[in-house]
DNA sequence: GTGAAAGTTTGGTCATACCAAAGGTAACTC
DNA sequence: GAGTTACCTTTGGTATGACCAAACTTTCAC
């Protein structure tokens, strides 16, 4: 098991090598990696090159890195690639037009998730909206507890296309479109509107009225991106 | 300018300072990087440390590294974003079911895309679509050519919202699901098959009929998706 | 001025060493 | 014997110094 070419790159035929073995469950999920000097003697690479690669595949999410403890092993998934991006997005949000671009991609999303939602919702779905928003009025007084209802029903539309890129899409949103807004503009009033907002979307997919309910999205979007907007006294859009 | 806390990690220390100059301007975006040796000299940080922060650098996509050059200074902008993704997306496309749900997810974004087009395309996004599908027209005896433009078909759908995250899909669409179908399994016949889904496409936006619109992108897309399947043999979907 | 040759810089890699924290173990307390 | 504590070993983080080959510069010949 020797590296094979060399254009200047040791450390990546170990990432490679690695890499497989990973993703073919040789090294384990959840498994931490061994020693980094028993893998110099492994790959028969210097302890420079094995550290490089390790970094290598941190940062390439594949395994998670702690400071003196060993790597575990993560197979790579979905919210792993939320995690490769993350670094990079928070560089984009520090300009205002960053945010602004990250919400609208967002509203785009869920104009056409309702949108979806209204012409191809189950049963299911409709009873997951209903149990979300029904959280959603009983935590109108609890702001924090409102914001993890919040999230989980606007969670709920992203899973009916039943693809986990949706909700990771989600995850990203929330994670990354600072929720200190959200967690910290609220009040018992402003929940009160935004559940409205939330019931008015779900009477509209119950309606099966598409229009109507891409239109309460985009109001309901539209308002909370106003509220902060004007709150932050930030200028035009 | 020493290195602050220790908490094992000397090396993001340096990659933090050496983000903030790139990102402030500092470093001048397209510049070679300081000499490793002087960096190490600039940060009082040992050259193991130093090439480790200007590994994670890269990783992150903020310095493009060549084998034995010195690392190029590049601001973060969107491109880089899908750059980091694409190291980990490769993975989940190595099941079938990874390719299926991008490309269900691409779908779901020009379904929307084409919706919006229709409502809210202005001239010069008409313009532009009437001048790549004229393109796209001309090129349909040469294969190689007709990729080039039915990517840049769909390119102008993406550009419509004057939001770069949607270009950014874009390209990322188009260099992650195999370009290797499109390229290969063309032919004049196909060509003009596409060409004419293309047509009928810009047709219902020109009608500002965004149900028409949809209609046939989606069936633009699950033809060229049932194209591929049937070809290479995958079972049902 | 142009291209070749010689000299210098610099990235890639290795070997070695030291420290401090994590992990494990044996002794020790109650 | 369960729970501590003291101690020893392993192991990650960092620093040095060295060497090579490729990239970069300068020199020099024509």
């Amino acid at each position: 098991m020797d590296i094979g070419n060399d254009t200047g790159r040791a450390a990546d035929s170990v990432v490679a090598m690695l890499e497989a073995k990973i993703v073919s469950g040789e090294l384990e999920n959840q498994t931490p990696l061994p020693a980094e000097r028993e893998l110099m003697e492994q790959f028969g690479a210097s302890r420079t090159v094995i550290r490089e690669a390790i970094s290598k595949l941190s940062s390439r999410g594949l395994i998670e890195t702690r400071p003196r403890f060993r790597p575990i092993v993560r197979k790579p998934d979905y919210a792993t690639v939320l995690h490769a991006c993350g670094n990079v997005v928070q560089h984009l949000l520090t300009e205002r037009s960053g945010i602004k671009n990250l919400y609208d991609s967002r509203v785009f999303i869920e104009r056409a998730l309702v949108r979806e939602a209204a012409v191809a919702a189950r049963k299911e779905d409709i009873v997951n909206l209903k149990t979300a928003l029904e959280d959603n009025r009983q935590a109108i007084p609890d702001s924090q507890e409102f914001y993890r209802t919040d999230v989980a029903f606007h969670g709920v539309l992203y899973r009916i296309p039943r693809n986990p890129i949706f909700p990771t899409m989600h995850e990203g949103y929330t994670s990354w479109l600072a929720p200190q807004w959200d967690r910290m503009l609220r009040s018992p009033e402003r929940n009160e509107v935004n559940y409205l907002a939330h019931k008015a979307i779900l009477d509209a997919i119950l309606e099966r009225d598409p229009v109507a309910a891409e239109e309460a999205l985009t109001n309901h979007l539209k308002a909370a991106w106003e509220f902060v907007r004007v709150t932050f006294d930030w200028g035009d859009e």
